[in-house]
DNA sequence: TATGAATGAGTGTTCATTCAT
DNA sequence: CATGAATGAACACTCATTCAT
């Protein structure tokens, strides 16, 4: 898709030294903020090459001197955004050794860059359908597999098994609950901090002690 | 330099007027079948008439026979989609009494369901993001609230406050749990049953024993 | 879904086949009532055959009983609506032997047929334009030529000029006046009877004196 | 029984994006002439985009770059038309004191207009019919009350009044003649230059002595 | 006679994209 | 770099008309 931009090197003379295209570089990512927010907001099909043009300060023809297409812009946001996530889940993970502290950490990780920057949690639960349903996406994105996300679950769940924390039997069965969870909590509160927050609460008391963790009476 | 291209133009056989043989109720049956498919796969703006009345077998106008409007097809499919889905919950925790016996039987009941009809499930999915991002829906569906489950969740937690299965104060908690189950047990495994089928039982072995339910160690 | 729905047939209770009591001739004088009224009020394009059909009670399909199509019905509007009005306008000329008497029956007459049944003024109003706007009614109304009242206003010039009322070489200038007259008379005064009234005292207090019949100062 | 038809698809040659030397504005006035001759001769409804822009030599989607909608071209061709309009007739009737100077100058300045530019009148008589027969513009007019001539109208009544020219009473039945007048001149002579001419000279000399103003015999 | 299911051509409108300037 | 005039294919929807029942 990239292969076709050509970088058209004009040196101009008049910044020596500095890179030329910093107002550039700007408007690009201003391009790719307001594009991000628009498809978690309206999805793809919904999001116009106007609309962002227009929350950009520019015209639709210039938004075709930073992407090729719409489906260029789609796949920037969505590169950008994954490489983000990914970078912040392994520095959180990095220093935890047990399922149950990667777990935590994976939880809170979530919690804290939905908090940062909600837009990037809405652009990614707009993704997931999105890349399934839109023609485009599915072919323009097909190799991309799937999220981040999955392969730090993985990660997890062989931790747990090597620690002895699971049974190696029930691996998949974590990894089934931890999509479940990490899914669930993403797409449940969609601009929910607060109940994003109770519902992290309650789901790492669960883990520990089981539903009952607050029982007055034995579980039947 | 004029390039010519030859068409070969088959003349259309379909006759006009009432065609044999036709059963009103049927015709409109299949139209809600085939939307609540392509609504599922394609979402709201992404399925078009035609789509919808090429599968169902007639033409684009003779859906304005049945429906007034795209919104209203998808309107009535939703409006089916969510009553079925009611009276099979409501059905299913009819007998149960304590709260893990209504959570289990919601799971199990969420499961079921998505394995008589994958594509009511991939429906309610794709019903949940379009009627945030599309116009259309937010304004023409407004607030018919949150469907059904959350009901069902909430009534649940009761059950178990009630039944001193959970303690008083964790009711947001259990209540954010269970949003987050039953969202994430939708998203992450749509078309995927068997992942599903794990992840229930992953979810419930959890519940019951916390996460170590399985474990050759003590927790951590 | 629809696995469980079961398909009470309900016997049609809306009948088919000709509904006793219909009286045919009624029905197609109803339909032609109701055309009349719709063509006069929304134009040739704005009406549509649902709403002459609705109006009249019965369905589209029905319409292609009585005619031929939609032009059939326009035209034979036209067609009773211009030989009622003739037969008005004649009569009313019968006895009037001076070009003045004439022009005064024709303008009471006008007004007369408004106060009657004001959609016939409407639609004669509307027919005007439409024969001549819309392709369908110049194609398919040219022969008719134009209307009675034309033909009337000859009449009275020749009266005029026999009587010695006006001189030979004012005929085309009276032509032209009565022309203006008429139709400046169905017009500008479309459901405004009163509006009409003062405007035909206006005229005949005029042509009577000259536009100064009621000055208190000669004509400068 | 399986007729082939054999269609020959000549490749468009026209080009995507700007095309060489067009001036925006030039453009848009281009479409406003074109626009109020078709809505002149076919109506509001009979109009379609389509027309418009074959004969601006554009496609359809290009009007869009000029107006936001149909209804949006023809509210600017009916301001146009309204605003020049009204600067012919103030122009005209500057310099006239009295009631039948006002009263002349109008008409011949309505024979004028007509004489300019025919698609002129043919608009404004158009406009009066669709204003109150299509429902859009019913809404998107509300109320611009009625034109023009209807205030020059009523000037020219007080203007009567008050040289004495007509007395206090008839006052009304002068609106109603001048009514009828200036509408039935527009509407009687569309596209007839030649007849216009006629009537208004008829017109002129009735005003002046009456309808007997050639008589060889007294009135009856 | 009348119904109502269905067609097919057409309408206004939107939108990603192109390209001269 | 950016603008904005323009394209062409698509879309939801309408409507006169047809015809089995």
């Amino acid at each position: 898709m990239q292969a076709i931009t050509l970088k058209i090197v004009t040196p101009k003379m008049t910044k020596l030294g500095r890179p030329p295209d910093t107002d550039s570089a700007e408007t690009r990512g201003r391009l790719i903020d307001v594009a991000r927010r628009c498809f978690g907001d309206h999805g793809y099909e919904g999001t116009t090459n106007r609309m962002v043009a227009n929350e950009a300060g520019i015209t639709t023809g210039a938004i075709y001197h930073y992407f090729s297409s719409k489906l260029d812009i789609f796949c920037t946001v969505e590169e950008e955004a994954h490489q983000y996530v990914y970078r912040r889940f392994a520095i959180a993970l990095e220093g935890q050794e047990t399922m149950v502290g990667k777990l935590e950490m994976m939880l809170e990780t979530a919690h804290a860059l939905n908090r940062d920057d909600p837009t990037l949690a809405k652009f990614l639960a707009s993704y997931r359908i999105d890349s399934q349903r839109v023609p485009e996406l599915r072919d323009g994105l097909q190799a991309r597999g799937w999220p981040i996300r999955d392969r730090f679950v993985a990660e997890l769940v062989a931790a747990g098994i090597a620690s002895g924390e699971i049974g190696e039997k029930s691996g998949p069965l974590i990894d089934g609950l931890m999509k479940t969870l990490t899914v669930g909590l993403t797409d449940a509160f969609i601009e929910d901090l607060e109940g994003q927050r109770l519902a992290i609460d309650g789901i790492k008391a669960v883990l520990r002690d089981g539903i009952a963790f607050d029982a007055q009476q034995p579980l039947g």
